[in-house]
DNA sequence: CAGCCGTGGCT
DNA sequence: TAGCCAAGGCT
């Protein structure tokens, strides 16, 4: 038997023993579901997106729910979850399927790669676990597992390393059973071929795997040596009426936190002090300092000091808009906040 | 191509 | 502790 049937096999025997069947987005294992289950999954641990998947599910249970859903309904249940454009890609995606294809996700690969959000390997994700076609993935735990298996040497983010990798992915492609082949590749990789403390021991494909064989395990896959990130120090007002209603802003489509509401801002004490006599009545004296916070991103350390004044009242002249409105506590959970400052609310003295 | 885009868990 | 990084895609 040649080696590539014999992952294949390999892979499929050991999932079907302790590979995971009771993930949510697995009954039904629908290409709607599929789908968001693939987008939530993108770059975030399954424990994290399990919770958010239900409730999602609950409240857009279908592909045309999601198409028709106001954006800012698909932004709360997606508050906390992070990368925010991956939301309003999806909902975009879903009015776009909507519009074109009959409003059921397309079939056909080309066409579910233009979709906003659909990378190369969310199709083959797609195309595999929902529709049993013969597709590779490439993400992350597929790498780390190939790379390993393979002694495959070089940063896997670079465009030749990258390259290998996809056409050994889709050279050890099974002629069936691609759903679950699929599902146990994710599986392999996220419960026994970790980045740490990988359970080789009890691995089925230890015996062929070049890393495994040679003592390299912890070699691979290879990391690309990161830039430090910069830090960012910023301010943030919270302007809070007596009735304990907070001015809050909706931030700009992109960007940080992009179309979710957070505080105002403002370079330094001086501007945030300025801005919030903009802003509100009642801001004379001194605001309490809260305590300051380091909220860490990909890219940057952002430093926050906010500024806490109680006893506002609104500014007549700046009536609520679609950027600022004063949101009572019981509204909270209702718009969609970063993690955050989700965090800083509920903390408030 | 390299930078951008969140959050939580692990070591 | 502080860094690392997880079911990536977009620009």
């Amino acid at each position: 038997m040649s080696r590539t049937a014999d992952f294949a096999d390999t892979l499929l025997g050991w999932h079907a023993r302790h590979g995971r069947h009771d993930l949510p987005w697995q009954h039904p294992r629908t290409p709607y579901r599929v789908w968001v289950s693939e987008i939530m999954l993108q770059q975030t641990q399954v424990k994290t997106v399990i919770p958010y998947f239900n409730v999602f599910m609950q409240r857009f249970p279908t592909l045309t729910a999601l198409a028709e859903a106001p954006e800012a309904a698909v932004m709360q249940h997606w508050a906390g979850l992070g990368y925010y454009a991956r939301a309003r890609n999806l909902h975009r995606a879903a009015q776009q399927c909507l519009a074109s294809h009959g409003g059921e996700l397309p079939e056909d690969f080309d066409a579910l790669l233009a979709l906003p959000g659909i990378g190369r390997s969310t199709a083959g994700a797609i195309l595999s676990q929902a529709h049993g076609r013969r597709h590779a993935i490439l993400d992350g735990n597929v790498k780390r597992v190939l790379t390993r298996f393979f002694a495959i040497d070089g940063d896997p983010s670079s465009a030749a390393v990258s390259a290998r990798l996809w056409r050994t992915a889709e050279s050890l492609l099974p002629a069936t059973r691609m759903a679950d082949y699929t599902q146990a590749l994710m599986d392999l990789g996220a419960t026994l071929c970790t980045r740490a403390k990988p359970g080789c021991g009890v691995c089925p494909l230890a015996p062929q795997c070049q890393a495994q064989r040679s003592g390299t395990v912890a070699q691979y896959p290879e990391r690309k040596t990161r830039k430090p990130v910069p830090d960012r120090d910023i301010h943030m007002l919270v302007l809070q009426r007596k009735d304990g209603a907070v001015l809050l802003e909706r931030r700009p489509g992109s960007g940080i936190w992009g179309g979710l509401h957070s505080l105002p801002e403002a370079a330094d004490e001086t501007a945030a002090r300025r801005l919030a006599k903009r802003l509100a009545r009642g801001v004379g004296g001194d605001p309490d300092c809260l305590p300051p916070f380091t909220h860490v991103f990909s890219h940057f350390r952002l430093n926050v000091r906010a500024l806490h004044w109680r006893g506002c009242t609104p500014n007549a002249a700046i009536a609520d808009n679609d950027a600022l409105s004063w949101l009572a506590p019981h509204e909270w959970p209702r718009i969609g906040l970063p993690a955050p400052i989700k965090t800083l609310l509920q903390d408030l003295p």
